[in-house]
DNA sequence: CTCCAGGTTCCGG
DNA sequence: CCGGAACATGGA
């Protein structure tokens, strides 16, 4: 099998109208390494360079690569049904209106966990700089019509390399986290294949024992790599969601609280409803305008900026 | 120069 | 169980 190139032949796989949105799938963030290429995306499936393109009523594909694709974008998945088992809210219903026909990749498992472990405290895109940065530095290049692409990092590459070397990525604090999960997977103290057998509960233990791995990021894994899809991870945005549109005028509300709520108010698609409502709130921010220096919070500021200064 | 970002972990109530 | 703080880096 050799690289794919523009001369392959392609395949039109037949897609329902608002059966995907192949942009808000690959943009919602669930995965961060697929790019623009003309009118379609590039990237690496696995190990195999992949270019897709949406067509009315299709989706254009490499040939050999055409089921692979399809599973990965889990065509399979019964968009009307999940719809349906969603609540009613309005801001439900008003975030599937911003993109119907997103969904819930089915993605490699070490893959996913990897660049959700780097997540935490970073922005969308520093998510794929960093991803970016580790595939170029550690991962298999591959092509696609003349396009250099590179495939994650296997844990056992990943393995050997050094703290330092991950800091260079831009990993920060994550890179200890990071190297040491790999090392954990590679030599087989977690074996991420075998926790596809085990129940969503005995699953998420599993995954937390890695380290840089809690609630949320575990939640995110059984998601996007174990088709979970009643997993529902809740990080700012969503709490802020939830918050706003479920618990107004309550001054606090644990997270305890939150999880429960979500497990009953959203049901067994919960993971997909979650991934509607963070994309739709993400997209449509506004970031509210900096205020003036003066007022109640300088106090508060400024001590949390003294204290984070150490030695300096 | 300040603020904050798809959190996790450790620590004291 | 719950709230706080530290943890690195970079873009706005």
């Amino acid at each position: 099998m050799g690289a794919p190139s523009l001369t392959d032949p392609m395949k039109e796989i037949p897609v329902p109208a608002n059966g995907l949105d192949l942009e808000a799938t690959l943009n919602c963030g669930q995965v961060f390494h697929w790019r623009r290429h003309g009118p379609g995306w590039v990237g690496a499936l696995g190990e195999e360079a992949v270019y897709m393109e949406q067509r009315p009523g299709k989706l254009l594909v490499p040939r050999i690569h055409a089921d692979r694709i399809a599973r990965y974008l889990a065509l399979d998945h019964p968009l009307p049904k999940i719809y349906a088992s969603f609540p009613m809210d309005p801001a439900m219903i008003e975030a599937v209106a911003f993109a119907p026909g997103m969904r819930i990749l089915r993605q490699p498992r070490w893959e996913c966990l990897a660049t959700f472990i780097t997540s935490s405290m970073k922005q969308v895109a520093h998510i794929a700089q960093m991803s970016h940065a580790l595939r170029i530095r550690f991962g298999k290049q591959i092509e696609w019509d003349g396009l250099p692409l590179f495939a994650y990092p296997t844990p056992a590459r990943m393995a050997q390399a050094s703290e330092l070397e991950l800091r260079t990525c831009g990993l920060g604090f994550r890179a200890k986290n990071l190297l040491r999960s790999a090392q954990m997977i590679a030599c087989g103290e977690v074996d991420l294949e075998a926790i596809a057998q085990l129940d969503d509960s005995a699953a998420r233990e599993q995954l937390c024992r890695l380290p840089g791995v809690g609630t949320k990021v575990a939640n995110c894994v059984l998601l996007f790599g174990y088709e979970r899809l009643e997993s529902f991870p809740i990080d700012v945005w969503i709490e802020r969601i939830l918050r706003q549109l479920y618990f107004p005028r309550r001054r606090t509300v644990a997270t305890g609280q939150l999880r429960a709520f979500t497990a009953e108010h959203f049901g067994e698609f919960g993971g997909y409803a979650q991934q509607y409502l963070f994309h739709h709130a993400r997209m449509t921010w506004v970031r509210p305008k900096p205020k003036s220096k003066q007022g109640v919070g300088i106090r508060k500021k400024q001590a949390k900026s003294l204290a984070g200064r150490r030695g300096a």
